[in-house]
DNA sequence: GCATCGATATATCGATTCGATATATCGTGT
DNA sequence: ACACGATATATCGAATCGATATATCGATGC
């Protein structure tokens, strides 16, 4: 899971444990909170793979990540300046990482694979969804759609036993935030279908 | 956390180890398939802390748990009848837990602590804060308004680098999400207060 | 009768993840 | 000069997960 969103990210630019964590957390949000506690061992674990390696900074990265965009004063251009000038911002030795061949096949299988994913896998997955081919993207959401589906199926039947006040009002919300899900990856496909439709229709009259 | 839903489902009448996952996994459905792994070691752990204790079941449980509902036939009536001549259903040394005293104090410290919840503490805390006096209840709801709206203000700001487009689909599936939250404690909250009010103008006329 | 299947039930293992903590550097504000 | 907050990596023990093993029971089918 984690490896996942390490090698998605990874795959798009090399990037250090910290700015992997800043980013993962900024999208998933409230839904993963990352700790370093289970990145750092990631990243070694994935290094021994040999699915990502240790590389040059300032080399590949056009944007060193902490560029913090200055508060435009004279002191923020002189700092810039002094960075600029030492290449290599390294606030306690940063290790960035890129990934590698056999870390692209890794990823490509880690987000093709079928398996009933939880929530925070399909986010993750989502993420990086625009790297899947237009059929295997469908196929994700369609496997979504039909998990929600079934959820909402399941959610019907209340259960037989007296429910508490505030247990049935939980009920009824994740009844709820689950037909809004539903609503969105119905969306979500709509848009795929139509772009796939218009890309044929251009194909055949070009 | 595991400690703290197994606790208050004990606290309502002893139970079995398949039957708190089962119970649990009902109602905290997809946010949180609890596994036996962590859940026989909670148990055991909550025992050495002699928070809970191993009880005779049919002494106390009117309901063994395994009743499930006959289908009426003359086969499902006999079935019954056989289970109440044995007394105890006993499949494979059932263990069943009640909770003590020491259980009870536990219990109420962790409903009580006022932490930073993620979405599942407070789906658990939820579940039992009908066990809490009102104005904790309303303070425990309060803080996951103010935490939910601080939320939407940290998503209000989109980051400043390129956004890919499924990326920019779930963060505005997130918000509008949060605010579908939002608004579902909102009225908890709003029903709390009326009830306080009410509460305090009948005692007021009593 | 008997075989088999699915639900009930407990247990354990290795691997992953969490949460807290330690440590250090850098830029900023005072 | 100093403190502070953001950046950055690392590690430890504990909690949790996911898979697997094992056993019993009731129901279904033959």
């Amino acid at each position: 899971m984690l490896e996942l969103a390490v090698l998605g990210l990874l795959a798009e630019q090399p990037r250090h444990g910290y700015d992997l964590k800043k980013r993962l957390s900024e999208t998933l949000g409230p839904l993963w909170g990352i700790s370093f506690g289970s990145l750092y061992p990631a990243l070694r674990r994935l290094e021994r793979a040999g699915a990502i390696e240790a590389v040059d900074e300032s080399a590949t990265a056009p944007t060193p990540t902490g560029t913090h965009v200055p508060t435009g004063s004279l002191k923020g251009d002189l700092a810039a300046a002094r960075m600029r000038l030492r290449a290599r911002p390294s606030r306690r030795t940063r290790r960035a990482y890129g990934i590698t061949d056999r870390g692209r096949a890794m990823f490509a299988e880690l987000l093709t694979d079928e398996s009933d994913d939880d929530e925070r896998e399909f986010a993750v997955k989502l993420l990086f969804c625009g790297r899947l081919d237009p059929v295997a993207r469908l196929a994700f959401l369609e496997r979504r759609r039909a998990q929600l589906t079934q959820r909402l199926v399941a959610d019907r039947k209340p259960a037989n036993r007296t429910i508490d006040r505030y247990t049935r009002s939980l009920l009824e919300h994740r009844t709820r935030s689950t037909q809004h899900d539903l609503e969105w990856i119905a969306d979500l496909i709509a848009q795929e279908r139509a772009e796939q439709i218009g890309d044929r229709t251009e194909g055949a009259s070009a």
